[in-house]
DNA sequence: CGACTAAGTTCACGATTTGTAAGAAGTGGA
DNA sequence: TCCACTTCTTACAAATCGTGAACTTAGTCG
């Protein structure tokens, strides 16, 4: 089977999606601003809304008026129409959080693992019991849930199968093993890549198609953004940015290799290399955020402190400029707690290393800002998932049925 | 404006190029096997095709009996239909193709560039020459020409605009000095690209839908294909794979930065390397790519070149390895000069040397080969752009009116 | 020569967008 | 209160398109 058909369904189809994606991205929108927005006819315009009221997928919200005739009806994607949840499995915790369809948040369950590994099964406990508690929560009736969406702090390849090193999880069909508790149509995505998705609809990177959020904590990753979906490659691993080769044969990285990026500039890296250049003194007692802002705080008194940052700054803009070279993006969103730690002492300096690396053409066509949104948008940027698929197939919402839908 | 509405009209052209698409990949084929590849009603299909051989863009190629049943017509396009033009300009030659459809070399021009560096006005004349003499030779006559891709040695930018250091071209409006001179639609690409554009359609690239072709000759290139089209960034400056920094603060390199890819694996940058090593002594007398052949030849009896080389894989791998953690591509083709002389040699050592740096599981998911078609592929490249131009709109050449359209 | 088989074609139908014209909903002035 | 005016909304006919079912065509085999 190669390339695919288009018939008059699909014609409709799409209509319908790019009707309710303008109403959803750009607020209420009188018919005559939306025939504005999608080119369609006044015809086709009404034709399509009326549908979509019809459905409930689409309410009205008031009018306005409009030089002495008859005044517009905004409309709005219907809050209830359906919900959306959003969980983040990670290390040191599970959060599931219930969102109406103008994203605001209805409730929120979280649970902190105190084991020191999260095995699957138990993870999907917490997940399935988290979204029981935020339906109670919220009074929400899990047929009117349109869509789960999953974040794990791993790879995601295929039908839901993950691999987490940090878990201990190797090829773990995560996605089944949850749509088997729950007749809700899940989705399965790399956290790293939610929390781009969430920065892009919602923070630094609002309005921008093609952009990188680099994301730099313990470690270091990166969602890349082409054309305003997501790029995942052949098999939905890419945008490792972390564990590429910035020092060749340089220190040696918890992947196994030697001289990534994640090495230099990742927080624990930053504080090895500070600890090394210190004569093997380390900050005790303290946590490694603790720590690493410890390091930060230390710059004025200490000349290794000052060192270390600054080399870090120096890494990192090349880190940067090599996303620049590659992808020509027109944005770069530092995120992170450790980046944005850096980031708001050392936003300019770093712009300054970026261009030092990077090319003068790309570089020109780049700004890099910082993330707006803090780390909790891990599970937002998960229920966007659903949301996006709604949103994509026009209103639809995905049927329940079997064999449970995974990704 | 915001998303694109469908409209029935759009819905014919899709089809007619998802049909166009696949008589010309996958050669002559019948009405009834069209149908099972596009997934298009036996009643559609052969509508379409009627109407694509009432235009004569696809003409009947014999038959082939079915067992026992009326033997199928096959399909193909028609080479005669129109003809495409590919143009290489160098640095040390401007290179013009004329092709059929059915990409059978009909005519070549080849002017070497004496002059140090070739000004834009000059490059003008010869492609225009080029063009002439090429259709004078195969007795085309210039409307039949579907359209002219011009391939150059430098990044190109929105609208046909060159900057190509190597030649000393600063946004040089190269696209429309063309249009100025002929009205065959113009496109203009980087010489990387179009390459890899060859790569992809007739040689080591075939099949895959992610991929990157890695360009390695005197300098270092890339061209990413991504969803099975070439990804260009922003503004289409994407893929500066050479100018990742992989050693940070390493060699200083001709973009002005350090540790540059490029830096170490460039034949440029191997052979400084080698002399660096060699007490300062170079061959002498030699050009470049004799010299660089000289030392792969001497690794046998130098240990000093056994080194450099070895490092050479190193290096290039993991630049390889960089690109598989970012993209998560399905194949990797290894190509330039310098690129294919050392992979000739050592593709299993740089293949193990990317499984050094790379994650376990994207390096599982690809596949590195050697590029088939030699640099002369770059005209060729440029050719395949009409082409796929063609294919995407169904098969309705481009209208040649003013303004002149380029890109 | 006639049945059989598979490929290709014709035609009515339903789905879809569009342009046009008619209708509806307000505003402002008489 | 009524009426003209402006602007948004809807109804309808026309045009286009893919589809399914019946039909035609072209070989093969007995």
């Amino acid at each position: 089977m190669d390339g695919r058909r288009t018939t008059v369904r699909d014609m409709r189809r799409s209509n319908r999606s790019v009707i309710l994606t303008s109403i959803f991205r750009d607020g209420p929108l009188s018919r005559f601003e939306l025939g504005q927005h999608t080119l369609l006819s006044a015809a086709s315009v009404s034709n399509l809304v009326g549908e979509l009221l019809e459905e409930r997928v689409v309410e009205e919200a008031g009018s306005v008026e409009s030089d002495g005739g008859r005044p517009r009806v905004l409309l709005r994607v219907n809050p209830r129409f359906g919900y959306v949840i959003g969980a983040e499995v990670g290390e040191t915790r599970v959060r599931v959080e219930l969102f109406d369809l103008a994203m605001q948040l209805r409730a929120i369950a979280v649970y902190p693992i105190e084991t020191a590994t999260l095995d699957p099964e138990s993870a999907v406990i917490y997940v399935t019991g988290g979204v029981a508690k935020v339906l109670e929560k919220a009074g929400v009736r899990p047929e009117d849930v349109l869509g789960l969406g999953v974040a794990v702090a791993g790879i995601v390849e295929g039908p839901a199968i993950v691999h987490a090193q940090t878990l201990g999880w190797e090829a773990v069909p995560f996605g089944a093993m949850l749509a088997a508790e729950t007749d809700i149509p899940i989705q399965v995505d790399n956290g790293a890549n939610t929390l781009g998705q969430a920065e892009m609809w919602f923070g630094a990177g609002r309005g921008a198609t093609d952009a990188v959020v680099a994301l730099v904590g313990s470690g270091v990753g990166a969602a890349l953004v082409t054309g305003g979906s997501s790029y995942r490659g052949i098999r939905s691993s890419a945008g490792e940015w972390g564990h590429t080769t910035i020092m060749y044969g340089g220190r040696r990285c918890r992947c196994g290799s030697k001289g990534c990026l994640e090495a230099y500039v990742g927080a624990e890296g930053v504080l090895e290399r500070f600890q090394l250049l210190n004569d093997g003194v380390a900050a005790s007692g303290l946590d490694e955020e603790e720590a690493f802002t410890g390091l930060l705080d230390s710059v004025k008194r200490s000349k290794v402190a000052a060192k270390v940052v600054d080399d870090t700054i120096g890494y990192l803009g090349a880190g940067f400029a090599n996303l620049v070279n590659l992808f020509n993006p027109e944005r770069i969103v530092l995120g992170g707690w450790a980046g944005l730690l850096l980031g708001e002492r050392y936003l300019p300096q770093l712009r300054e290393a970026v261009g030092k690396h990077a090319l003068r053409q790309p570089f020109a066509q780049v700004t890099i800002e910082l993330c707006e949104l803090g780390r909790d948008a891990v599970a937002l940027g998960a229920a966007t998932l659903p949301v996006l698929r709604l949103l994509r197939d026009g209103g639809v919402p995905v049927p329940r049925s079997f064999p449970a839908q995974v990704n």
